[in-house]
DNA sequence: GGGAGATTGTTCACATGCTAATCAATTGTT
DNA sequence: AACAATTGATTAGCATGTGAACAATCTCCC
């Protein structure tokens, strides 16, 4: 029984206790799982989302517009354009501009970027078997089976503007 | 079909789909409900993490901790001390030190940051309605139960040191 | 009672999340 | 061809995530 508990607490504001918010849970949830991939991570001298990025292109086996790399990273412009950067920086991504619209910018992985997914790749491979080891593998279908779905539903807007 | 149904790129690294990785749906499920919540939180000039730590007070209908609070809204300590500058500045919150142990800091919700609680939450119900609504109640809490026990495991250091 | 060690919070440095603004290149319109 | 609107990507500015180092205080044990 913590104070979590407690629909109402002493002064009044009812509200949803805080162990049952969805994005709370969706969260740690998140962290849990993250935490097996983390060390991983560390050896590598990456961050989460590096290798978001080397892994898009490695799972694409082609060169992708920024555009595109985005979308597949779940990553904002902003941020990839800074990752990019130091990407770059360490020879593991190259870019090219085509021709046909030199607005776009189309990254690849370097020969450098390929080997260093190939030597992580088994070992990430490990890490998410792990996971399923603990939780079950058909458990963990039938979860994102779930989480796809509420991914997929579009909210109505309730902000007062729009009310 | 895209890209990411290739279980094997040309360049030969095998690895999961990103589709059916675990930390992408769930952090894509997160900005999904996020989205409802987050129109809201802009008409309060409020951030996130920072409704997190108005939210734990409220709950708690008492003060807390410094170390206490962090684990309630899960955020790391660094960020937590961050935004209670902010917070203070803003004159939603206030600090204390016991007598008993002067390296601990006690947080309290201000009169303000309580009236300010007091006016989102209707609104803030309203939207988590509007999840259970389109998602299901009861397939809501059969969701948390699955992400409470995912986030509960404990798994093994697969790192190269722990090998 | 005094110093080693543990604990509580903060500060640092760097990377990312997020919104808005900017810039360059392209497209559509007249 | 000239110009406004659109698009792809970057930059700016502030807030947070994360690991490391620090400062202040407290505890324990000799």
């Amino acid at each position: 029984m913590t104070a979590d508990d407690n629909r109402t607490a002493e002064d009044g504001i009812a509200m949803r206790p805080f162990t049952e918010s969805l994005p709370m849970a969706l969260l740690k949830a998140r962290e849990a799982a993250m935490r097996v991939f983390r060390p991983l991570l560390a050896e590598h001298g990456l961050t989460e989302q590096q290798w978001r990025v080397l892994r898009a292109l490695a799972a694409a086996g082609d060169d992708l517009e920024v555009g595109v790399l985005a979308d597949h990273t779940f990553l904002l412009s902003p941020s990839l354009s800074r990752i990019l950067v130091t990407l770059e920086g360490r020879g593991l991504i190259s870019r090219a501009t085509p021709d046909h619209d030199r607005r776009r910018s189309l990254i690849s992985l370097t020969p450098g970027g390929r080997r260093l997914m190939a030597r992580f790749a088994p070992r990430g491979e490990a890490a998410y078997a792990e996971i399923e080891r603990q939780f079950g593998t058909a458990r963990l279908h039938r979860l994102l089976d779930e989480l796809h779905e509420l991914a997929a539903l579009d909210f109505i807007d309730l902000s007062e503007e729009a009310g």
